[in-house]
DNA sequence: GTATATAGTTACCAATGGGTAACCAGTTTC
DNA sequence: GAAACTGGTTACCCATTGGTAACTATATAC
């Protein structure tokens, strides 16, 4: 639980889901609303923990690609049952 | 996900997933390591959100039960899926 | 030489989360 | 009448989380 932690982690994943490579810069504007100081902290954890890659890509300018690793790609069937509890959670509450 | 953050709410879903009711004093026994501030807290939070109810028992002295709710339950396979998406984590990084 | 792009880092600040310890009020037992 | 049970609450404190804003450094285009 601790791996997932922190306000930006599933976003952050869920965004890496839909687009396999991105660079610094492409997160920091698909992932609205977040500093680049809490996405390089996150990117940071997440390659910790292994979830992601970061390759450096020796354009000039200098581009840095993250992508998901096979591990980190097994987040997304959870996101998905965490979002199909959460929908089935509101229901139950509504219809009661 | 806000419904289910903090330290403890895990650890109280599954003792009550394991025991149908209990009381207070029961489980901040069970609870290992959780104070009473935290686990009143907590309680308050999951009453709320409708995952508990709490029930008050007019015996002397006075007891307080608690219990899932139905929506309450459905966490059970919530926590499941999340602890086996931890060992196959831990797996995968082992194996590698 | 000025602006803009790349990928971050740094300093500072506020809110939240969680912990400890003590306390309260009623009731029963010794 | 003192202790121990019930179910909490209160006051205080510290660490972590996350936010804002500014800054760094390199390179390209204009």
């Amino acid at each position: 639980m601790e791996i997932l932690s922190g306000k930006w982690k599933f976003h952050i994943l869920g965004t890496l889901l839909l687009n396999e490579k991105l660079r610094f810069m492409d997160l920091l504007r698909e992932v609205e609303g977040i500093a680049p100081k809490m996405l390089s902290k996150e990117l940071q954890d997440m390659e910790m923990n292994q979830l992601i890659t970061r390759t450096i890509v020796h354009t000039k300018p200098i581009t840095v690609e993250y992508a998901l690793t096979e591990a980190g790609k097994t987040v997304g069937p959870l996101i998905d049952e965490l979002a199909s509890w959460g929908t089935a959670y509101r229901n139950a509450l509504f219809h009661q």
